[in-house]
RNA sequence: UCCUCGAUAGCUCAAUGGUAGAGCGGUUGGCUGUUAACCAAUAGGUUGGGGGUUCGAGUCCCUCUCGGGGAGCCA
């Protein structure tokens, strides 16, 4: 007997293999049932003949109810009749636990509020374990393609005691009586990072308050974050391009049956080629106004406009030379034009918008403080940050990709609520 | 935080202010190739909580709670 799992069934037909699994239909038609069995790794229907099992195993399969956990024995063929295209001829049959309480989750029909409130059954279901199946793909892929750019994994705290964007929408927590926060971004440390090692990154969770109801957003999301030294925008986007066409390789080259289980068009993914558009903000406003939006300088992007954006280009878009006002105080200004800073956000195509937001980081210590003062935030929490000035300032850059964001692009969804195990949004922390 | 829609059987939803319903799921039975199978029978309800209007409220009004969608902000 080998060791078998049914995302290998095509290596052992023909053979008599043991399934470790649970059901997940059963139907039945007189002295035959037909179970589709899920074992983590995939689905096979498994055929139970009551002339080949004996009446007592036949009745005891016959009233397993959905989830029951079984081990079942029995030879792997090639079958047209079964949807999966293999199934299994059952000759012997143990059932490992009988469930006893009706199962919440059906095959159809249900809202996604219940399915949120079971979360910890409903990842059973085959779409959402191809939704994390992509999403492992996303996460391995981004680690891959750092690792072999040069880039060192260097992570960040998770508590801090200062905060890269005010303190606005922060989670804060009591530490030893004095107030720290979770991290709602790890870039000022990889910026400490970057002075040390060159090239690093972080990829984990970080943590925002904002009270967002939307299809993009979550309090508790991954973000990876590459931080370079000596390198300018212009360079870092073509980093923030190179990992994005990897990730979107591997995934059609690693995860084709589960893009085909979430019905995603794959031509859309297929088309993603080099070199992204690259549209100052001012020109993305006139872009805008010839639909009609009415847009003047220092007026946000917002989702609709990032619709129009993506409509008009069906590539991924970098949007660059935003005004300063808009955006945080660590961002360089552009000497071409004062107005404006050395950032720059990444667009998906397909309506899914901001994917990226990168910049080149201010690393003049006077202009960097003055920054720090005119946001309102106590230099002397960020004395470290401004150290790195102070000591050996070079050119630098970096990004944060969402992963959550990037997995549900990949996937086709249109929530990213789906992308991450156990979303924790405004109003549920559990399951 | 704001706007908006909603809450009726385990789930998805019906029900002119006048007897609480269906499909699916559950249970029982039938069927030797089913594809979210099909056929038959059967159990299952304090209509989210509280208050009000009315002869009479699932339905109208107020309020609270919870959920969906959206806005702002962002990845």
């Amino acid at each position: 007997m080998k060791q078998f799992t049914i995302s290998k069934a095509n290596e052992y037909l023909q053979q008599d293999v043991t399934i470790n699994g649970w059901v997940y239909n059963i139907r039945t038609s007189g002295k035959i049932l037909f179970v589709i069995v899920r074992d983590g790794t995939g689905f096979i229907q498994c055929v139970v003949v009551k002339s080949q099992v004996g009446e007592e195993t036949f009745e005891n399969i016959k009233h397993l109810s959905q989830e029951s956990s079984i081990a079942f024995t029995g030879c792997i063929k090639e079958d047209q009749r079964s949807p999966w295209g293999y199934e299994m001829e059952v000759t012997e049959a143990r059932v490992v636990h009988a469930v006893t309480e009706e199962y919440p989750i059906q095959l159809k029909d249900h809202g996604v509020g219940f399915l949120s409130k079971y979360r910890h059954l409903w990842i059973r279901t085959p779409s959402q374990r191809a939704i994390l199946m992509i999403r492992a793909e996303v996460v391995q892929s981004i680690r891959d393609f750092l690792n072999n750019n040069g880039f060192v994994n260097f992570d960040s705290p998770i508590i801090t005691g200062s905060a890269p964007e005010g303190t606005t929408s922060l989670f804060t927590l009591d530490y030893f009586g004095e107030q720290a926060y979770l991290s709602q971004s790890g870039q000022l440390y990889q910026e400490a990072g970057a002075m040390a090692l060159r090239r690093v990154y972080c990829l984990g969770p970080t943590f925002r308050a904002e009270k967002s109801k939307t299809r993009r957003h979550l309090t508790e999301f991954w973000m990876v974050e590459p931080e370079m030294a000596y390198c300018d925008v212009k360079e870092s986007m073509q980093i923030q391009e190179g990992l994005t066409l990897y990730i979107i390789k591997r995934v059609l080259e690693h995860c084709k049956k589960e893009l085909i289980t979430l019905e995603r068009d794959i031509q859309k993914l297929e088309a993603v080629q080099s070199p992204f558009p690259r549209v100052a903000y001012e020109d993305i406003l006139s872009l805008l106004n010839k639909h009609d939006r009415d847009k003047k300088w220092g007026d946000d992007i917002t989702g609709l406009d990032e619709t129009i954006i993506s409509n008009e280009y069906d590539q991924p878009v970098f949007i660059t030379n935003f005004p300063k006002e808009s955006k945080p105080f660590y961002m360089k200004e552009s000497q071409d034009d004062p107005r404006t800073v050395l950032g720059s956000d990444l667009m998906a195509p397909e309506g899914y918008g901001e994917i990226i937001g990168g910049s080149q980081r201010e690393d003049d210590l006077e202009k960097l403080v003055s920054k720090i003062q005119l946001a309102g935030l106590n230099p002397e929490t960020y004395q470290w940050y401004i150290d790195l000035r102070t000591f050996g300032s070079v050119p630098h850059s970096g990004f944060g990709m969402g992963v959550e964001r990037m997995t549900a692009w990949m996937c086709g969804i249109d929530h990213i609520r789906e992308t991450i195990p156990f979303p924790r949004t405004i109003e549920r922390i559990y399951p």
